[in-house]
DNA sequence: CGGAGGTATTATGCATACAAACGGAGTAAA
DNA sequence: TTTACTCCGTTTGTATGCATAATACCTCCG
């Protein structure tokens, strides 16, 4: 009884065995995606596959397993023979992505009208309301997150994973340019207006109205990813 | 001047500077994708890494990265500690790949409307034809494969290479379903008489027709695969 | 002083070796 | 007879080693 358990399943002996159920190349592709989202690795930056290991504490095996998922994702490109970069914001790309991504939401609008449950809606009210407090004290990072988790929610109550996959990764390449957008009171006022009818149209489950907001919304949202890709390329160029 | 150059530009000395350009495990990503979309790896089939790579005259590591690699994609699925299987062909993933790639499609249309040249629209007309005639002849592989082309000749037109890709992805969960879809003439008349419509809308450039008529192109579609593995579950059990 | 060529170093790509975990068969006990 | 446990074979997961391609640097020549 007091011997170590081989598979302890309420009262582990050792932290290990928990540790271990996350494979050492799902954290790394974890830990890499956030290194890459959160602008921690510069777009164009080339990935060192023997300092990268290092830093993640891993061997150049998961490593290069992780780049390899995540260049399908469209995070990194592979250069043959000369390894991986970090996926390069370009304007154009963004433009592409933004497109999609306004179909993927739209459609995720639609659905959620049919299949959100009243406290589905009751729950984005409220996260609506906490995106609100913080847009009125001027915390742009706690805005983001509650805005984050509003879209989060919506495509929740679509209830399709499928659509869920898709949109987080091309999100993914959305929130690499959000470090760089700054966001003009007057645009930040906009968007949490929209926002405010996004969640009328939520509401009234008016399906076809919420598609079409959150397009307009998402491409507002383009505008200003590509005037802070312009700046940034004009201040990298001065 | 006939000493092997380094770098041969158009005359290359050796065969295998050509094939190396393309990376092992890329090829191998291309294989096994083919493997699994036309159903030469059954769904559910467990990925035996030494012997798959035996078979694709390879080592494990490229395997494994391949592997990873379609895992993004949703091709495989990996289990901890335990492989990775062919994905199954679940009823409810594909309702749910379809819904979205219905929004793809539609998106990808509205766009061909506006930036497809009259040449594009010519060439798809073409083969639109080629359909026809296989369809006349009741060849049903080769009117599969014009059908196929039709439809990413329409994304090409969208010129948006990240809708392309999202597009590829998903489409590959659904062509392998297609071989076992058994398709009656009725149905067959059916899904012809509606590429007519698509190709009219397009002819036109109407892109809310068009996008209406791809969405329901897909949700027909839909129909016959669901049937098809209902018909193929009952045999299963049977 | 500038450019080209060659060499050396470094990094990637692939293969293999080692370690750990899962699954099954067999046995023993209830 | 059934159930649980243990041991062993197989398979996956990770690390490392080796070969090749790319890059950078240095030298030599113009």
């Amino acid at each position: 009884m007091s011997t170590p358990l081989p598979n302890p399943s309420n009262a582990p002996s050792n932290v290990t065995s928990l540790v271990d159920r996350r494979l050492l190349h799902e954290t790394v592709i974890d830990q890499l995606r956030d290194l890459i989202v959160q602008g921690e690795l510069a777009p164009e930056t080339k990935l060192n596959e023997r300092v990268l290991a290092e830093r993640l504490g891993t061997s150049r095996t998961p490593l290069r397993e992780a780049i390899k998922f995540l260049a399908s994702e469209g995070l990194v490109e592979l250069l043959p023979n000369r390894g991986a970069v970090v996926a390069p914001l370009k304007p154009e790309k963004m433009k592409e992505v933004f497109v999609v991504l306004g179909a993927l939401e739209a459609l995720a609008g639609d659905l959620a009208c049919r299949n959100a449950t009243d406290e589905d809606i009751a729950e984005i009210r409220a996260l609506h309301f906490h995106m609100l407090a913080h847009h009125a004290r001027g915390d742009l990072a706690q805005y983001f997150k509650y805005n984050q988790q509003i879209h989060s929610r919506i495509m929740d109550c679509a209830t399709n994973a499928t659509l869920a996959q898709s949109y987080r990764g091309l999100n993914a390449h959305v929130k690499r340019a959000r470090y760089l957008a700054n966001l003009s009171r007057e645009r930040w006022d906009k968007a949490v207006h929209e926002h405010g009818e996004i969640l009328d149209a939520l509401t009234r489950r008016d399906g076809a109205r919420l598609q079409a907001l959150l397009r307009d919304h998402l491409a507002n949202k383009l505008v200003l990813v590509m005037e802070a890709l312009d700046k940034n390329k004009a201040e990298a160029a001065r």
